[in-house]
DNA sequence: CTGTATCCTAGTTGATACTG
DNA sequence: CAGTATCAACTAGGATACAG
């Protein structure tokens, strides 16, 4: 599958190399609650009630995890007013809360075809109509397939 | 963002269509050993011994998900027999493995742009040389941005 | 090299009650 | 509606020892 290509000889560096973006990005964001916001912030939600009922988790979870989102960089907490009511906030995706799709959206397309389910969801291009899914590509727009797949070193 | 289309008029309803897929991808998957286990898989690791120590988790901890990722199907147990020792296992990817490859490079690309770190790792197309990363695309072939992309329902 | 067994700690979550 | 505060349950994971 997956060669790795680069200076080093030793493999067991690898791992050590920078230290893995995939191991951070699970301690931040690692947990069946976090994950299921950020679905649900790109469903549209907003508000802080929709998300725990929505996912079904309690209040202190959400809670937990919506501030962490927000400390993240995730999420951005914007005042808003309802008509006759106080100020609050409400959780709005940011730049890199969007980036974070392909995460998401990955597992969702995973999920569906690998797990038995019945989910009648299917990720679509507005524009076009036609379904969509996460792939890797190269920067000249070729789809990667795994074994035509290498990391490699850079250098600074 | 991301607008829902279909027949349910109430959002609330949603969540509950089919079950998650997320959520039942992160019920299996969602530990940061077996994610790093699948990125280790990934860079061609197969061996136990190489896998526990690569990732920096306990013999303990890594049996229990490898286990797990070969009763999930992401991976197969392969008898192999170096000349002079007993039989022994590996770990190779399956079919279900390479594709969750999306997964993980999308968290690798996430990680590496948005958290602070210096990996000089790059995912890149061996074919032609070009950097690669993931992408939401849709039959098409176009490239779906995060306003564009939409998520329906289909009839069964 | 490829595990298993045991004990212990830390983090996530559920349940429930309370506040503005 | 939007949280906070507690407490208890479960699980992942570390440390260590042992085994084929």
């Amino acid at each position: 599958m997956t060669v790795l290509q680069g200076r080093l000889a030793d493999r067991d560096a690898w791992s050590a190399v920078g230290e893995c973006p995939v191991e951070k990005t699970m301690a931040l964001l690692g947990t069946k609650t976090a994950m299921l916001i950020m679905r649900e912030a790109y469903y549209g939600t907003t508000r802080f009630d929709d998300f725990w009922r929505r996912i079904g988790v309690t209040k202190a979870a959400a809670a937990a995890r919506l501030s962490e989102l927000v400390d993240a960089g995730l999420l951005e907490r914007r005042p808003y007013r309802e008509p006759g009511q106080r100020s609050r906030d409400e959780y709005v995706l940011t730049a890199a809360g969007e980036d974070f799709m392909p995460v998401v959206w990955a597992m969702f397309e995973w999920g569906r075809r690998h797990l038995p389910n019945r989910t009648p969801l299917r990720l679509a291009h507005a524009d076009c109509g036609a379904e969509a899914s996460v792939e890797i590509r190269c920067e000249k727009g070729h789809r990667v397939p795994p074994d035509e797949l290498v990391v490699r070193t850079v250098r600074s």
